[in-house]
DNA sequence: TATAATAACAGTAATCGTTACTGATTACAA
DNA sequence: TTGTAATCAGTAACGATTACTGTTATTATA
């Protein structure tokens, strides 16, 4: 039961991740869907975008800016957060995985995996205020 | 300007974040608080935790079950979350900012540091389902 | 010690991201 | 076709957090 059934709203919505290196919000995925289907439902966007993500079609990245980022490359990698700009950039990163072994150490429950995002300031951002005046 | 004022409030607060090592909620701080402080507004509680961590005397965790975790245990150290009880648990790890640079390696902006946080099954949680069924 | 300035308060309303509900529509199997 | 159930659009509800407002309390200074 529960058979998924097609829909030209998901397909959207899937696709139109697939062309963003960016890890829009829902709210952005909403603002674009609507060029295409103007009476699209925001409900409708946050559905296809839990669906998905509980498919493991697609990444839901929970930052620490409160609001959910989507991302429809769904292999092993890392994301810089700009702490300027708040713009979400992919790392070039292998697997740091090994942390886990140190972790549980001294721990006596079972640890599955991790969470790591990285922050700083990203290249626009040391570009446009080249000098602090601290 | 901004002087900061004694409060009872405000000192109750850091007093009760002191003696837990559960990394409570806002709301875990009220009800407590309210045992105390009978007429202690839940927004004086939020106003004040954004303040002292403002003020680096406590730490605001933003982990990825949505509401904001508080640890007035500012040193340096690594949380672990159980994916079946949400408890919070600090774990003993040494430093694992040797990532930062490996992050940075084909990076043209400024890696800070990183959020790091674990994640799996609590002691307690492994003991009251010893076996999976699947 | 008064007193004036203002930080902090309690209470409450507003905000914002997200989820749930409702009745209409659409995909798809029989 | 036609029945059914998944999906939809629209909207209301939700929960965590923040902002506002008029009152109270801390504290510097007279």
């Amino acid at each position: 039961m529960a058979t998924l059934k097609y829909s030209r709203q998901r397909e959207a919505i899937k696709e139109f991740l697939a062309t963003r290196k960016d890890h829009p919000t829902a709210d952005v995925v909403y603002q674009n869907i609507r060029e295409i289907y103007p009476h699209i439902s925001l409900g409708t966007v946050y559905r296809n975008l839990t669906l998905l993500s509980d498919l493991g079609e697609i990444l839901r990245l929970r930052l620490s800016d409160g609001v959910d980022h989507f991302d429809a490359d769904t292999s092993l990698h890392y994301h810089f957060i700009c702490k300027d700009c708040g713009s979400v950039i992919d790392l070039e990163l292998d697997s740091i995985d090994h942390i886990n072994a140190a972790a549980g150490r001294n721990f006596p429950g079972q640890i599955d995996g991790n969470v790591t995002y990285f922050y700083g300031t990203c290249k626009d951002c040391l570009l446009s205020k080249p000098m602090e005046t601290s």
